[in-house]
DNA sequence: CATTAAGTACTACAGTTGTAGTACTACATA
DNA sequence: TATGTAGTACTACAACTGTAGTACTTAATG
């Protein structure tokens, strides 16, 4: 209960990497080659060698089946997105979580109907009674 | 028109860097150093080091005067932060802004009280009239 | 003018990441 | 059983980052 919990940070195309892995579970290095080919054309050596060292980051758990290993994620999406968020709050925000919101406003990724969406889920989750 | 409003990512201790010369503009490597003791213990040769590669990455401007070599930086807080803000939103949540939100609030950054807030900083744009 | 002190420039080195090649292994199949 | 082939393991290398040492320069001061 520390390892999994901890702060992760991925880069971009280790993101696209769990992304393919979040979306089908389970998948071998060519697989993963192969959903990815057209956004990202990587050698399979290339994948092969990042689900390697993501599992070594603890990220990854491998089966081996016969001469094949298939990947599955450790983490999911949201755990990832709530790591990296709570990560760029702290150091970038230093935890002014206002002047994030600002920011989003400023670039109109909030707009006046998405209020009514934050008090939903406000309410959803002071009905979970936390 | 392309260098500065690029995508910027700064590490931590980059933004410690930066930091301190957001509150002291035109500060010398011994001062940043000086600024950073306590919460950040280096070298002041590490320091210098730090502000050159900035420097290179043309994120800082530097004055001669003399022996010595003031610092300023060329993007400020808010750059970064909307910089960074953007780019996490682009590639960790894919645009995703609700989902994003929906974090923020299920970590309890966002209580009922900031609704209220958030609802100004719209208006306030609003009568902008961007 | 000589010496010191402060400060910068350059070099270094290990760890991570993006990227991929080469070598090795094992399954299938003739 | 021999051989091709798919797939993994290991190695490699450049760029960037965290960290700092050494060498060089210049201002000050006796």
């Amino acid at each position: 209960m520390d390892e999994d919990t901890d702060k992760v940070s991925l880069s971009d195309l280790q993101l696209s990497i769990m992304r393919v892995l979040w979306e089908q579970p389970h998948s071998s290095a060519a697989q993963v080659t192969e959903n990815l080919r057209g956004s990202r054309d990587l050698a399979h050596t290339t994948v092969a060698t990042l689900l390697t060292r993501l599992e070594k980051r603890g990220l990854l758990r491998s089966q081996r089946e016969g001469r094949q290993i298939f990947y599955t994620a450790l983490m999911s999406e949201s755990q990832i997105q709530r790591s990296m968020l709570a990560d760029l709050l702290a150091t970038v925000f230093r935890g002014n979580t206002p002047a994030l919101l600002s920011h989003l406003v400023q670039e109109d990724e909030i707009k006046a109907d998405d209020l009514e969406k934050i008090r939903q889920l406000i309410e959803d989750k002071g009905g979970d009674h936390v």
